[in-house]
DNA sequence: GCATCTATGTGTATAATGCACATATATAGC
DNA sequence: GCTATATATGTGCATTATACACATAGATGC
């Protein structure tokens, strides 16, 4: 197809209606960072993480693709898992931390200083000032 | 299958190596909404976007998924193209920015500051303090 | 003609995620 | 015993974002 015949068409879909809802998500595999941080703290089940999680931007997360990370991370080795049947409702599959998997975190806690410095940048560039800091403990 | 039943198998795969680089992934649409910045600032063409993107995390970027996006883009209604042919070398599809695009923009900029918070969020859980600051024109 | 640089694009695969649905245990009410 | 509900985990299937390899095409120099 050469540019004049794309010129002649001139199809603009339009029904595409752009992004529906705006930039919803964040960064790849940012929920897999999230669980490892809480699973650091604590020994947990993924129904607990649910909620623990919707403070880090999942709000409305799907249990089931909670359930399918952490089953990937464990295969992964950054986790480890085992039932609890201690409780009362159904065994819950409570999930610890692994070496690996604070090594993992230790990475992306690395690189979310240059996420955030491109962040900055972008912030900058757009509103051609600094962004608002965090009220906490300045310098 | 029952927990038992998986208790006795006890497969760990460990062969999954776990994610092979770590956190390379900025966030979803992170490259429709620099190329957006980009095209606020001036109107331009793919080929010099993919040298502009690369500040912003694209070192990397892969000209054909660049080209991809900035197609969608313009099905969404982001961005307009219109052929450049008084170059010299092959023509040029030059992109400007839409109403729409501005206001996707917009969009973006506002989240990010969701984004940031969510970000220091866990930068505080990791390491017990508040992240850096970046140096810049303070307050 | 052939190589090379510029410039744009397609085919296809994969990873991350979302949504709907399925399963299972326990408790409470009838 | 039957049914509804809350807790808890999981699968099937589709979509989206992206990566990678490859294809196309104009212009210039040999």
């Amino acid at each position: 197809m050469t540019r004049d015949d794309e010129e002649r068409q001139g199809k603009r879909d339009e029904s595409a209606s752009a992004r529906d809802d705006g930039p919803t998500g964040m960064p790849k595999n940012w929920l897999t960072a999230v669980l490892l941080l809480q699973l650091r703290e604590l020994n947990s089940y993924g129904y607990d993480l649910l909620e623990k999680a919707a403070a880090f931007g999942f709000a409305a997360l799907n249990p089931g693709t909670l359930y399918r990370v952490l089953r990937q991370m464990e295969k992964e080795g950054l986790v480890n898992s085992g039932w609890d049947t201690s409780g009362q409702g159904p065994a819950r599959r409570v999930y610890s931390i692994t070496e690996a998997g604070e090594a993992y975190l230790k990475l992306w806690a690395g690189s979310l200083d240059q996420y955030r410095r491109t962040m900055d940048m972008f912030f900058r560039m757009y509103t051609g000032r600094s962004p608002d800091k965090p009220k906490s403990s300045d310098k």
